[in-house]
DNA sequence: CAAACATATTGACAAACTTCTATTCGACCC
DNA sequence: GGGTCGAATAGAAGTTTGTCAATATGTTTG
């Protein structure tokens, strides 16, 4: 159940930074070298492959290599399922965790004890 | 056109807590006293606070004072603004970013100079 | 095989983040 | 007014992140 704040937490870090969201922007419509992706930005190459890391860990992006060269990709199912994730937490729905967290309280108001105090 | 990715991963950050997502999803289905919200994790009050605070300081959340008590709830608009960017971003598109760096990426080939190194 | 090239890894350091304790602030109640 | 309660702020310690220079790895080519 906290799993999936942990596991989609860790996905939207990778993507909290302008750099990594704009390397995603830039691969939406296709794979991409690392070389190319690396002349749009400022950095330096460790950096770069550095960042790619992060965004492969967390399986936001896949990698292919081809002779010297690395092409990155989106790993598009991974990205909508996210965005599906992100889509059940904003919105409002029967079995929301907030009613079990009111029940809770309201029944710790009266017995006061045993709250699930999960982080 | 560098602002988008700089403002949605500025956002992405403050959501990339598990905390701060429980929260979020906790917030989902209405308001909520802080004091209710603290008793679901095993934080201190000032910690909560603090992460109200990122939440705010995104826009992701609202608050409002009544007495004592502060009650929190989604800034709906924000959040589903925050997916269609995200959507944006994912999704194949004819005037997509990698198009225009690939452009330059070819123009730099042959005359090698003016790229757009903006980070 | 040696040189050149594209990436990855290592190690270091500063900046940012997380969380706590202690304290302060504001609102309510006797 | 003094005590209490909920929340915010300040300050500090430990951890993580972002970035670079230096170096290593693996691939192609002469």
């Amino acid at each position: 159940m906290e799993r999936i704040y942990q596991e989609t937490a860790g996905k939207l870090k990778a993507l909290s930074d302008p750099k990594r969201l704009k390397i995603v922007d830039m691969l939406s419509c296709g794979e991409m070298c690392a070389c190319v992706i690396l002349e749009s930005f400022h950095i330096t190459q460790p950096t770069l492959s550095h960042d790619m890391r992060v965004l492969l860990e967390a399986g936001l992006v896949r990698d292919r290599r081809e002779g010297k060269n690395t092409y990155y990709s989106l790993n598009r199912e991974a990205l909508d399922a996210l965005r599906a994730v992100l889509g059940q937490m904003f919105q409002d729905k029967p079995d929301c965790i907030c009613r079990l967290a009111e029940q809770a309280c309201r029944e710790g108001k009266e017995g006061e004890q045993g709250h699930d105090r999960s982080t």
